[in-house]
DNA sequence: AACCGCCTCAACCGCAGAAGC
DNA sequence: AGCTTCTGCGGTTGAGGCGGT
């Protein structure tokens, strides 16, 4: 609908519109972006929506700088499938494709220019392209295997319960899978999620749709 | 203190493939 | 089978922060 689309918001979240966002992703799950986006009342696309939950609100991202260990298998796995960032996510839990694609941009940005040649567009080798054909019979065997977003965060999720266990155990202040960064108190998202989910009508909502 | 340039990162866009009807 | 809608991916942009001069 045109006039929809001239409706929408666009631009900077703003922390009411996350936590309406975490609240209704909290109650129908991460998959019908559209449909949360209508039934939350929040002005954006089912897309906008999807990236915002994926790149920033999922409590299993992992957020600071990326560590050498990261950066190594980042350039690695890039030397491997070229510019396929969500693939390369997948390896890396918590990081998402934004994050890495965003990272990459910016070293390849420095290795230019230490070579000096600030003009070099960045994208993926020759080389990188030829290996990425041997790579597909692996592609295949992984899409065979049906290893699906959920596994992804299931993954993530499994790893930041050890991840933060260990932190806990060391008194770190803020495990590796913190939440977003905005501060609520007592009554975040999520604990309205808990409560929402007592109360609201499921079928109403449904009916909505 | 003001300006400038660089860097980072959140968010948008277009496209392709999947799913539903 | 063909059309429409939805979802996910990769590329790109722009605002804001920060350091240097």
């Amino acid at each position: 609908m045109v006039l929809q689309e001239e409706s929408m918001r666009k631009g900077p979240w703003t922390e009411q519109e996350d936590f309406q966002l975490v609240c209704f992703v909290g109650l129908f799950g991460d998959r019908r972006w559209d449909f949360i986006a209508k039934v939350s009342g929040l002005k954006r696309t089912g897309k906008s929506c999807r990236l915002r939950w994926v790149n920033y609100l999922h409590p299993g991202l992992k957020r600071g700088k990326i560590t050498p260990h990261e950066e190594r298998l980042i350039l690695d796995l890039h030397s491997k499938w070229g510019n396929r960032w969500s693939r390369i996510a997948r390896k890396l839990p918590g990081r998402t494709d934004n994050e890495i694609k965003n990272f990459w941009r910016t070293h390849m940005r420095k290795v230019a220019k230490a070579a000096g040649h600030d003009h070099v567009v960045v994208s993926p080798s020759s080389s990188a392209q030829i290996i990425e054909i041997g790579e597909e019979l692996i592609d295949r065997r992984e899409e065979e295997d049906g290893y699906s977003m959920d596994d992804i965060w299931r993954d993530i999720d499994d790893q930041s319960n050890v991840i933060n266990q260990v932190c806990d155990q060391s008194n770190f202040e803020c495990g590796p899978m913190s939440m977003p960064p905005w501060d609520y108190g007592e009554y975040s998202p999520w604990t309205v999620v808990e409560e929402e989910n007592k109360v609201f009508d499921y079928g109403e909502a449904v009916a909505l749709s």
